[in-house]
DNA sequence: CACGTAATGAAAATGAATTTCAAAATCAAT
DNA sequence: ATTGATTTTGAAATTCATTTTCATTACGTG
């Protein structure tokens, strides 16, 4: 998989060693399409590598954000997420309040909107985060 | 002012008191046009009123958010922050990186596509935050 | 293999936010 | 104005996510 090469390869260049938990945790990760808690990956990586601690989990993810490998999503629900990149494409989320569901958009013409926006403020933009909260079809009415 | 009233009104309609301290809180807060911390909030108010604690500054801007008076930010700064709420009007915000300078915007455009976004994926919205992150004009290059 | 350095994990620390609880304040009814 | 039921206050304790500490273990270059 052409992601754990690039970990391994930000690691490297950082002069950061490659360990058994490092590697686990972000195999797991970047193959999976969702958007983890810290609990809920510590959970799962458990089960692969018994003796992980959370302080490893943390340390990881933030290396894999500092990599450009994850990205942290902050929905208000009082801690982080975290989710592997979609293969260079950004996108925004749909977050239902009552069952949490997430769901992802993606939709040009507001990202050009956007940089029109900051432009016009001279702001020179670095990245941006768009949340829409409500209820998802199945949980509405 | 006229929100004071309203939060006057709310106070009563839930059948909660009103005392020195929530008022000083909210008459101060609701006429500044700032977003502030808990912990800007709550040195200002000793000024007024100084025997007030931590505890009452949270209550009562929980209670102005209830009552539509307040919103609560998360810019990513690991704590939250407050701002009265502009005449009905709904913005969204820039942030610098740098010097942490809040810039606000309003674009119907992108609010309208917002909409179509969440009717294209059945989902009923409620709300959005959107927040472009970036270097300021002052804090460019 | 050996050595210097970095990583790990359990436990402690941090910090924002909430809760607890005894004392004080509010307010509707007298 | 006085009462008294109820709510609010503020200091301190608690909670919970996240970070840090530090002794031990693992990595990887030579
Ligand atoms: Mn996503
Ligand atoms: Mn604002
Ligand atoms: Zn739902
Ligand atoms: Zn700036």
């Amino acid at each position: 998989m052409n992601k754990e090469k690039n970990f391994q390869g930000y690691l490297h260049d950082k002069g950061l060693k490659s360990t058994r938990q490092r590697d686990d945790i972000a195999s797991f990760f970047l193959q999976k399409d969702k958007h983890f808690s810290v609990e809920e990956l510590y959970h799962e990586i458990k089960k692969i590598e018994p003796q992980i601690g959370y302080a490893t989990v943390y340390r990881t993810l933030k290396l894999l954000v500092e990599s450009g490998l994850a990205t942290k999503c902050q929905f208000s629900e009082g801690f982080t997420r975290f989710e592997p990149v979609h293969e260079g494409k950004h996108h925004d989320h749909l977050v239902c309040l009552k069952c949490g569901k997430i769901i992802e958009f993606k939709n040009d013409k507001i990202e050009q909107l956007q940089i029109e926006v900051a432009r016009e403020l001279d702001f020179e933009l670095t990245n941006h985060k768009c949340v829409l909260y409500g209820y998802c079809s199945r949980c509405k009415d």
